[in-house]
DNA sequence: CCCGATTCTGAACAGCGTTCAGAATCCTAT
DNA sequence: ATAGGATTCTGAACGCTGTTCAGAATCGGG
């Protein structure tokens, strides 16, 4: 009976079609620019096909933000082999930003959306908890850093999630401050980032001097 | 010859009168819920008639963002009376955050509408350069808090934009999470925004320990 | 009172997300 | 081989959007 397996492979198939094209789409004219009907021309099907593989718009735009969380996650990931605590938030900050850097339309789909995808994943994982999750788990990365940091006795505070908290707040606040309008801004992304990430690590540690690692530790 | 005076008179209160209703949309359903028919049912004239007193539905909101700048303005303004340097900037940075928190529609209008207005109303001042202009307060506002706490020798780096810029990102970043989505964070707005005003005040003091005055200092 | 200028409106255009009846295809069972 | 049910697909439509424009209505100076 490969018929079955043959029709849903195909079924898969055409999905993921429907994915790339809407993922092409996003990354070069942005998610308002995502049509039903621009997907329908690139895949050659109706617009009214789509809906037998996705349940609408927005749906399509929530697949393709658990896959930039997979993307945003693997950008973070290499910041454990940093040792030293207040050396891998370092780490940890500049990784994001280059992310954000690099996938300004992913990242804006991610944390910038109106419709706030991010609110739709964080309902999703709070009734089905999975700690697989990629939102979850580069969240946690996060915290258990702080938490790391903290145990070692270099930070000044403990509130491992406030703290979490915060500086994704502030590498958040110069990525989407950049991408919303690069014009107001007089600095560079780059250095704007790399001064945020320094300055919360200063500000959040034990001693007032904390010896900083050099730029290129991405 | 008071007939011209009146008919003028006339215009600009049905133009005053758009721009309410426009406003009262933009506060209770958000930017993207801003439609011209909407505001015609609610001016009781037709949707074509707005556009004999506005270009299009982006001069509307680009009007909005001149207001609501005046506004933000009105919430930093008192800090210049804190005479202390690091804590005018604290000051600063609370109140901004507090307009932000009080009044979400109009941060979202300001600086996180994918259009960008912020943008244009960079670009238009590009053009002409108006240093009245409540955009260009703002900003000079908090680039002048950072020159005077440079000044007084309490700062560990000197570039003013930069920092000041840093110190707009960071707060930016809490209250325009804050705005996407409350759902993902888990402490609440106020303490996340105290907590990176104080560690980015900290982070480009001098001396590694500061006198960070109360919370109420608004 | 006329007539040009101003002000206003209904209808229309192209586009959007979404739905649905019906056509087309495919696979199974006889 | 074929009948027929399930699956897959599509064109047309609905109500919505911003915007334009010809023409109607009003207004005010000469």
């Amino acid at each position: 009976m490969g018929i079955a397996e043959r029709k849903e492979r195909q079924r898969a198939e055409l999905r993921e079609q429907i994915l790339a094209a809407a993922r092409r789409i996003v990354t070069e004219e942005g998610f308002d620019a995502l049509t039903m009907r621009k997907i329908a021309d690139a895949i050659e099907y109706s617009a009214a096909t789509i809906y037998l593989y996705f349940e609408n718009r927005e749906a399509i735009g929530l697949q393709l933000c658990h896959e930039s969380f997979e993307h945003l996650v693997s950008y973070m990931a290499p910041a454990v082999q940093v040792a030293d605590p207040l050396g891998r938030l370092l780490a940890i900050g500049r990784s994001y930003a280059r992310f954000g850097i690099e996938n300004p339309a992913e990242y804006r789909l991610l944390f910038m959306t109106h419709s706030s995808f991010l609110e739709a994943l964080f309902a999703a994982e709070r009734e089905h908890p999975d700690p697989d999750d990629p939102g979850e788990r580069a969240f946690q990365f996060v915290v258990d850093a702080v938490r790391v940091a903290g145990a070692s006795g270099k930070l000044a505070t403990d509130d491992p999630e406030l703290i979490a908290e915060m500086l994704w707040s502030g590498v958040h606040g110069v990525v989407s401050l950049a991408i919303t309008c690069k014009a107001a801004l007089v600095s560079s992304v780059e250095d704007l980032a790399e001064t945020m990430c320094r300055t919360l690590v200063r500000g959040i540690s034990a001693s007032g001097d904390v010896t900083l690692g050099s730029r290129s530790t991405s």
